[in-house]
DNA sequence: ATGAAAGCGCTAACAC
DNA sequence: GTGTTAGCGCTTTCAT
């Protein structure tokens, strides 16, 4: 390993004023010695090392990337590229860990992360959830990224406007002039779900439009990671009514692309006799189901960045502007929603004696 | 931070001792001395400092993980997984890096390996393909995955069998009683795509199965990346004519999905007027659609395990026992695919009468 | 504007 | 079995 010492002997000059030039110190050098100092460097292909860097100022210059599985699954992806986006205009680099969600193996990734004199630690889940309340941290700066630590309000988090994206998508579709609309719920276990679930009635009650308790049904059922799509039987049985909903808003684009299945096999047009409304702009679906699925893409990549921006800050001294940030959600329109001219009022009141069997 | 010396001093022994301790030299050691120390260290809270283990012994236990797009992408995630996983029981720990192709991104990024010392890296690309001959390598143990570098022969790469694939994939089709068979390709750009077209082809040849040109269709066109899905019109069109086949292999999945798309708008039924083969196994689409979806797997959680397997054992100065691996794909069969019973032979031939225009 | 000395935390080599 | 000495490559402090 070629050293600042081997670099300084070939241009003969002293060690110290190798590391001005390597680091950038340009005021107190004279441009001439700069020169003979940067073409030795090159000569010998001077790279400097950051382990005996690190031992001297105590920074490592390396973000740890701490994830319970974001990192290895396909949905979440554009956080972790938010973040590489990101990290591009800094000097930091990325150490990255899968807990898979074991509190063991995130105890021993924290530990991980002190052996190797982490910085800081961008804290990222796959899904928009609440920390427990024994979650610890070690006293260095982290950030939280689609999660919020309730047990740690002073940690700054980022998360998406998950009630937002569930009432912008419904009020989409009232917008469009729906009234008889359906909901497919993602996994109850999960806080977006709840989230989106609400904001989808509220979007309903502000338009005073009636959410019939049998076009609100699960498209997903069982522990998270171990769940099982239910959204294709529900839907069929739902479409195949004579009563029929005229618009569906799902809990993510898996459900979305349930529904799709489901109407296209009972012969109905997508949008003209279903719309579709989706969520996460999951674009492997979203972007490939034809007609195109109009949905809710989550902020992620923004997420990311966000993220990166306020560790970095944080590590120069700079406290973050905003604590506790709700990102919000954005509708990408393409062509699974159609404008409905719903016929006059009173045709819905049948519809309203159909509820009870 | 607390170091060996202070574990040192309140254990009542030297450092070294606290050093032999730590790194489980166990075998010179007093039990009782050894207990005495580790509980120094339980108490204290010490963890070893990598930067200055480095330092000492010029290994940083960190591998680096240098991927196009592959760690920010959805499809490909499962290499990802399969390091991470494999890595658990190994003392390496992850840095990584996203070049997005970019050569100028690349050669930093070597150099940024290099300043933390990396071990070893993982080089790892989205698509199945050959590295440009202008491909630099540095002096440091590299193993390739998903990809090969063809002026680099000594480099040890991991490649799945692709041609393997595509052509199980027709045979499985082949072999439950489909003759007529259309084939919807990937990208022409992509290896894979022609890695498993001209299987496919061979596939149907070895049955003595005629391949129909006009069954033969791109599912996708323009750049990498920039690509649009072009499989949706072109299977409709097949699958309007009246003599039209009974089964499809699709490219990959997202392909295989625009086949649903167009059959089920059609009115067809899958499996039974249209069986549907897919490739890659990506579950976000083959195990959410209905029928889930029969399609070839392709092996990325093994490849990535055994690309750790091969890095660590080229560090501790094991050669690979086998240089160049091509993992074969496996068939993941759902419910796309059903039994054909086809008619006589002599049916076949008015089908060919209809080829050209 | 440049150099010399000291020391960060650890382990290799050797002494006891 | 355990302690001592030295030095990895760098930056901080102080001197020149």
């Amino acid at each position: 390993m070629v050293s600042i010492k081997d670099v300084a002997a070939l241009a003969g000059v002293s060690d110290r004023t190798v590391s001005r030039v390597a680091s950038g110190d340009t005021k107190l050098l004279r441009p001439r010695t700069r020169k003979k100092v940067l073409k030795a460097i090159e000569e010998l292909g001077y790279v400097p090392n950051r382990a005996a860097q690190m031992m001297r100022t105590s920074r490592s210059l390396v973000l740890g990337l701490m994830t319970d599985v974001v990192a290895t699954t396909p949905f979440s992806t554009d956080i972790v590229r938010g973040i590489q986006d990101a990290l591009e205009s800094t000097p930091y680099t990325l150490l990255t860990i899968n807990t898979s969600g074991d509190p063991a193996k995130e105890a021993r990734s924290w530990q991980t992360f002190r052996e190797h004199g982490i910085d800081g630690v961008l804290y990222v889940t796959m899904f928009h959830r609440q920390l427990p309340v024994t979650t610890q941290f070690p006293s260095i700066p982290v950030v939280l990224v689609n999660c919020s630590a309730p047990a740690h309000p002073e940690r700054p988090y980022i998360v998406p406007d998950d009630y937002r994206g569930g009432y912008d998508a419904a009020a989409h579709l009232l917008a469009k002039g729906h009234r008889k609309i359906a909901y497919v719920a993602l996994n109850e276990h999960i806080l977006a779900a709840d989230l989106r679930g609400s904001a989808f009635l509220d979007a309903l009650a502000a338009e005073r439009v009636e959410a019939r308790g049998d076009w609100i049904v699960p498209g997903l059922v069982g522990d998270v990671f171990k769940d099982r799509f239910v959204a294709f039987e529900n839907v069929t049985r739902i479409l195949k009514q004579a009563d029929r909903p005229t618009g569906i808003v799902c809990g993510n684009d898996e459900i979305a692309l349930q529904c799709y299945c489901a109407a296209l096999e009972l012969g109905l047009k997508i949008p003209d006799d279903v719309s579709i409304v989706g969520f996460d702009d999951f674009q492997a679906v979203s972007n490939v189901v034809e007609p195109k699925l109009t949905t809710m893409a989550l902020p992620y990549h923004e997420m990311g960045s966000l993220a990166v921006e306020t560790l970095v800050g944080m590590l120069k001294g700079t406290p973050p502007k905003v604590l506790h940030t709700k990102y919000r959600c954005k509708l990408i329109e393409r062509a699974s929603v159609c404008q409905q001219n719903h016929p006059a009022e009173d045709t819905d009141l049948p519809a309203r004696l159909t509820i009870e069997p």
